[in-house]
DNA sequence: AGCACGCCGACT
DNA sequence: GTCGGCGTGCTC
């Protein structure tokens, strides 16, 4: 109804996908614009929300509206354009908004503190400090530790950094500025000169990709870059980041997780001459804050970040980059279910910049839209500087003796490899000692009391751990069911390759990379250093290997298992091991020396198999796409997927039938959305949890967007839906 | 999600 | 008599 009051419409984050309405009151109309924050009282509560709109009229009876309490912003925290992407988002992922809106807001501004940049203190190397080394603090070593991060940083050092790696730091610092080689600035250090000793030269390849970039800088378009590994993607991205720097535009470069290593950013650092901002989960909610105000006022030209990067605020964005774009880690998993590559392009579209989604292995969706010319291909063949790829060898393990899983052709070329002094890398896709003990008398195996699932054996910490929930125990010596102590190990993880490794090469020096090893903080980067000075002579790691780290000296690449890979119930296992065998094989021979990839199967005669290695990545994921239009899966198909969750397998069960019986009885036509299920989640029990599924297929995006539109609100009212955790993705 | 309300068992 | 268990319902 129309009221002669104005009324505030305000999303918060409540697990209600509605927003709410409140009176004005006396408030400054100026500070309830779209996209200020405000605090509202919300049931007993209090919360902050976000003004979506100032209104007239409200859908509600009048005597349930209260008066926002506070307002919170004198400009609006969101600009026009970034609540548009952010209300697009909801409505696409049909996810509530508040909780959309909030996710993209640093900790600081949730909680309704005023967005101010903070009145930072910034230290800087002077002309002696620059000259002056680590060494000469031998016998000061706290000044030494706080030099080091001068030394590394080249944009001069905050002392809020400071305090948050060390709370002993302003005394070394008052001692350093005493020394005369250090001293404060006014506010972000001037860029230091990049360090490059000249811009390389690009390959013909490179310097086609980077002119055809130009040449849209000024206008939406996808432009998929699709060059092997080492073909020199990334010079060209600092190119075309460079130039739309130069044009006073800022640019955004989204990377994996795992991407956005201290070595990425320092590679970005080195090669432009701008202020480089980073935004990813381990910054500070201080660290992030202050990102985010820079990008929004341009005083950060270049943000390079993870997935939730995608929702930075800039002032004027010129340029969007996904690197890997075909990368995992850009879903995110749980909550609000987004592709941060989608909703970049979604971006691009809306300010009418460029984007560039790169990958040696782009993902199937991003090859059907070039094969349907709404995004624009362009190729890098030809690795740089000289360097061949990998020879891939299919090692046949049937019947062959192993030990640990190593086959002998296999372990006869890490002795080679080893004699030459090259590195070899074993890709392993189990963490721990073996994935299952069992009683070799009475057959008993270790299994989670939660999950359906089996204990992994972490024999150096003697404890069995189910990797899908928190539980662990010790591991017992005999067998609890009938007392044995022939209790053995099945399979191999990480720790048992390391294990026969250490007892084929005693003399090697070993090093095992996978969440256990790397969990401490700054260890991932210890042991990648390492490897880099060439001490270490075999790798084993699992996946966390794979992508983006530059190993020269790496020759030989083994995969122990790829047949997961051929036989996933996942419709998508095949692309993703493709994915993983082009990169992983993209470790081998970086540098000078070319480099072997080694896959070790139970079927060597696979077709899957067979294609990819015989006809590579690209023949692969056209014949894999036909397959997938064959069998009207996804992306011919468009999937929707209602999970829920609850403590009892019943009750979950309950809600997707009666889910089910509404979606049916709100279609206008069968045909047009398929309704499949309920059935059990693949892993039907999790964490104590049951889980089931409600799968919605439909040919077209817009029937099923036109079911999910009025079905999801509806099931926020069904009684069985209070019982149960439920989700769409 | 929080948080309050409400209706039944074990304590001082 | 009261404390508190967590089922049920609501938040403009």
């Amino acid at each position: 109804m129309k009221t002669d009051r104005p009324i505030v419409r305000i999303a918060i984050p409540a697990p209600s996908r509605r927003s709410f309405d409140y009176w004005a009151g006396k408030h400054d109309l100026a500070q309830l614009q779209r996209g200020c924050r405000v605090r509202v009282p919300f049931g007993s509560t209090s919360r902050v929300g976000v003004v979506l709109e100032l209104t007239d009229h409200t859908d509600i009876d009048v005597a349930k509206l209260r008066p926002i309490s506070a307002t919170l912003d004198t400009t609006p925290t969101f600009s026009a354009d970034l609540l548009g992407l952010l209300t697009w988002a909801a409505d696409y992922y049909h996810h509530p908004i508040g909780e959309v809106i909030f996710a993209a807001l640093p900790a600081w501004l949730r909680q309704g503190r005023v967005a101010r940049k903070q009145a930072s203190t910034v230290w800087a190397l002077t002309a002696t400090g620059r000259l002056a080394t680590v060494e000469q603090l031998k016998r000061a070593p706290k000044q030494a530790i706080v030099f080091q991060r001068f030394l590394e940083a080249t944009q001069g050092v905050t002392e809020q950094t400071l305090a948050e790696a060390d709370k002993n730091w302003r005394n070394p610092l008052n001692a350093l500025r005493d020394r005369g080689w250090i001293e404060r600035t006014e506010a972000i250090a001037p860029p230091v000169a990049p360090q490059r000793d000249a811009a390389p030269t690009l390959s013909s390849d490179q310097a086609k990709a980077v002119s055809r970039l130009e040449a849209d800088l000024n206008t939406f378009s996808v432009h998929v870059l699709e060059g092997i590994t080492g073909s020199g993607k990334t010079e060209v991205y600092l190119r075309i980041i460079e130039r739309v720097v130069r044009a006073g535009k800022q640019a955004l470069l989204l990377v994996p997780e795992i991407g956005l290593t201290p070595q990425t950013l320092e590679r970005v650092r080195q090669t432009l001459p701008f202020p480089i901002g980073q935004m990813h989960s381990g910054l500070s909610d201080g660290q992030r804050m202050e990102t985010w105000m820079g990008a929004r006022d341009g005083s950060v030209p270049v943000l390079v970040g993870t997935r939730s990067a995608v929702f930075a605020p800039f002032k004027d964005l010129g340029l969007i980059i996904v690197d890997e774009e075909h990368d995992l880690s850009y879903k995110q998993q749980d909550g609000f279910r987004y592709s941060a590559r989608d909703i970049a392009v979604r971006r691009a579209q809306q300010l009418g910049v460029p984007i560039v989604l790169g990958s040696a292995t782009p993902s199937f969706e991003t090859l059907r839209h070039c094969s349907s010319n709404r995004y624009q291909r362009i190729e890098l063949t030809a690795r740089v500087a000289g360097a061949s790829l990998p020879a891939v060898k299919v090692l046949d393990v049937r019947s062959q003796k192993l030990h640990g899983q190593l086959s002998p052709r296999l372990l006869e070329a890490i002795t080679t490899a080893i004699g030459r002094g090259e590195q070899s890398l074993l890709f392993v896709n189990q963490r721990g000692y073996a994935p299952v003990l069992m009683c070799h008398d009475c057959a008993w195996v270790g299994e989670c009391a939660r999950c359906d699932s089996r204990l992994v054996w972490h024999r150096r910490d003697g404890r069995l751990r189910c990797h899908h929930c928190q539980s662990e125990r010790p591991a017992p010596a005999r067998c609890p069911e009938c007392e044995s102590d022939s209790i053995l190990p099945i399979g191999s993880g990480t720790e048992r390759i390391v294990e026969h490794l250490e007892e084929r090469f005693p003399n090697a020096a070993i090093a095992r990379i996978d969440r256990d090893s790397t969990r401490r903080r700054g260890a991932f980067e210890n042991i990648i250093s390492e490897i880099q000075t060439d001490r270490i002579q075999i790798l084993v790691g699992t996946q966390m290997l794979a992508k983006g780290h530059h190993f020269p000296n790496v020759t030989l690449v083994g995969i122990v298992d790829v047949d997961g890979g051929l036989f996933g119930a996942d419709f998508r296992a095949p692309e993703r091991m493709a994915q993983l065998i082009v990169q992983v094989a993209g470790r081998a021979g970086r540098g000078r020396r070319s480099g072997t990839v080694y896959l070790q199967t139970h079927h060597p005669e696979h077709p899957i198999l067979r294609r990819l290695i015989e006809h590579g990545y690209q023949h692969f994921a056209k014949a894999g796409l036909e397959e997938r239009e064959q069998a009207d899966l996804p992306p011919f198909t468009q999937f929707a997927l209602l999970r829920a969750e609850a403590a009892k397998p019943e009750v979950s069960a309950e809600f997707l039938v009666e889910a089910r019986e509404l979606a049916l009885s709100m279609l206008p036509s069968e045909d047009d959305v398929a309704v499949l299920g309920p059935v059990p989640a693949p892993m039907e029990r999790r964490g104590g949890r049951f889980r089931a599924q409600l799968l919605l297929q439909a040919p077209e995006r817009r029937p099923l967007h036109a079911l999910l539109g009025p079905w999801l609100p509806a099931l926020e009212g069904l009684k069985s839906a209070r019982r149960v955790r439920w989700s769409v993705d």
